[in-house]
DNA sequence: CACCTCGTCTCGCTGAGCGATACGCTGGAC
DNA sequence: GTCCAGCGTATCGCTCAGCGAGACGAGGTG
């Protein structure tokens, strides 16, 4: 029963077919998910075909497609959670007082997870998606989480590689540990151009009801034009109304 | 290989299990699971625990959850779909400019599917959640994707059972089809407390490169003081430029 | 105490799932 | 045109993953 990665049970092997497909592609032949999976031919054939009928993948002409049976249990499991609900009107105020480029991340092991993205028409150049993943070390969310969590977590992070994503991206871990000890004290994180050359973003946590960080918002823009300390007023106050209602809402059992 | 309704195979039971949960429950026992399901205790106790494993539920002190990586997965497939982040802009524009609740959703069989819901911190009364499911009939997205649909599924509708929701709802399919011609005329369908007691609104259809309605945005607001026909203006321009926006993608090969 | 329900675990039986193999199709190379 | 590579699909015995009856301990209730 150890975590072993090998495709054992039916089970692995279905959702490792369901993991092999990326953010970016839109639909992916047969073939390709074999390659992907290293999974037999014929058994990626079989479980695909199952998994159109349970609407978890859908066929398209050209190959396959995540299915709008997923998309419903996804936004299940979210608002079983709750936050995205509770977070978006705060994230609408916050990107109508600002107009810029508004993030709502949760960490998942070493890696952010976006869970909500708000912007206008222009943004082009931000490489972020909703359910998409960045590490921690090298966004502004990250970082910020990373800086209001457990020393357990600030050390495997500092101590295992940190990937060099653009030339500002950083990667001394005693550079990396001031940043944090900074973040902490101040409560902001920054980011300029250390995920993306031309994005700069601040961050703040939003905090449970024992301290403990549940999720980060940040606000981003493109590098020449956007001054990220102007807007920290606004993105704390959001960040802390969060959590207030989060903690409300866990208090009535 | 009929399509039996029972549970043959592994993955029909898995998501058997991954479909008893609701978006209400936050968390739910194993023997809860057992009775939704009908499916062996042990058998939903093995299952449970690998899907755990997988990241497909999480483990509370006091039962099972719809897991994490059930979320990133959703996110995935709704992001191949590309309409969401496509309309996320307009509806965000939308907003700004009514301030009142704006929703996208599409159809899903003979029911309307919720892919997004912008709202302010005043959204009491609205039962729709995001990954939620409505009736047709009942919903001003529903009335006018289906105004826009073939002669198939509007018959499949009509002819099937109109269940009612409010004392408003329309149940009578003369009545229906009568709305459902002019909201094909005019482009936009109303709902006047027929899903919900003390909420209007009006729904004007994203239409793709065929005519084909691909999904529908509304505007939604309580009873007593929203005025629908003051936003048919801006529903109308969002849900064009929405279309224009999708058909431009989709013609890009 | 007896009597629930709940989560967990064991253990033989068996059929669901496996993958080597094969077939038909399409499209590009030549 | 022929050849071939890669695709999706279908077949079919072997076997081990998955099954479910049942047992067990922990908590809770009368």
């Amino acid at each position: 029963m150890s975590a072993s990665p090998d495709h054992a049970t039916v089970l692995s092997k279905a959702t490792a077919i369901l993991d092999a497909f990326t953010v970016d592609d839109r639909t992916v032949p047969l073939a390709e998910l074999v390659r992907r999976t290293g999974l037999h031919k014929a058994t990626v054939h079989r479980l695909a075909n199952e998994l159109v009928g349970l609407r978890l993948l859908d066929r398209e002409p050209d190959g396959y497609r995540l299915g709008g049976g997923l998309f419903e249990l996804g936004m299940r499991a979210s608002a079983e959670r709750g936050l995205l609900e509770l977070a978006m009107p705060f994230l609408q105020d916050l990107y109508e007082r600002t107009h810029e480029i508004v993030h709502l991340g949760v960490r998942e092991g070493t890696d952010v997870v976006y869970v909500a993205k708000i912007g206008g028409h222009r943004q082009a150049r931000t490489p972020s998606r909703v359910g998409g993943r960045m590490p921690m070390h090298c966004t502004g969310i990250g970082k910020v989480l990373l800086a209001h969590a457990g020393d357990d977590l600030r050390r495997e992070v500092l101590s295992g590689p940190l990937v060099r994503r653009t030339p500002h991206t950083v990667v001394a871990p005693g550079a990396l540990r001031r940043q944090l000890d900074a973040a902490l004290e101040t409560g902001v994180a920054f980011e300029y151009e250390e995920s993306t050359v031309g994005l700069v973003c601040v961050a703040a946590p939003v905090l449970g009801p024992g301290g403990e960080p549940v999720a980060a918002i940040s606000v981003a823009g493109p590098s020449p034009r956007f001054r990220p300390d102007t807007h920290v007023a606004a993105l704390r106050a959001a960040a802390t109304a969060l959590g207030g209602v989060l903690a409300r809402r866990d208090a009535r059992s």
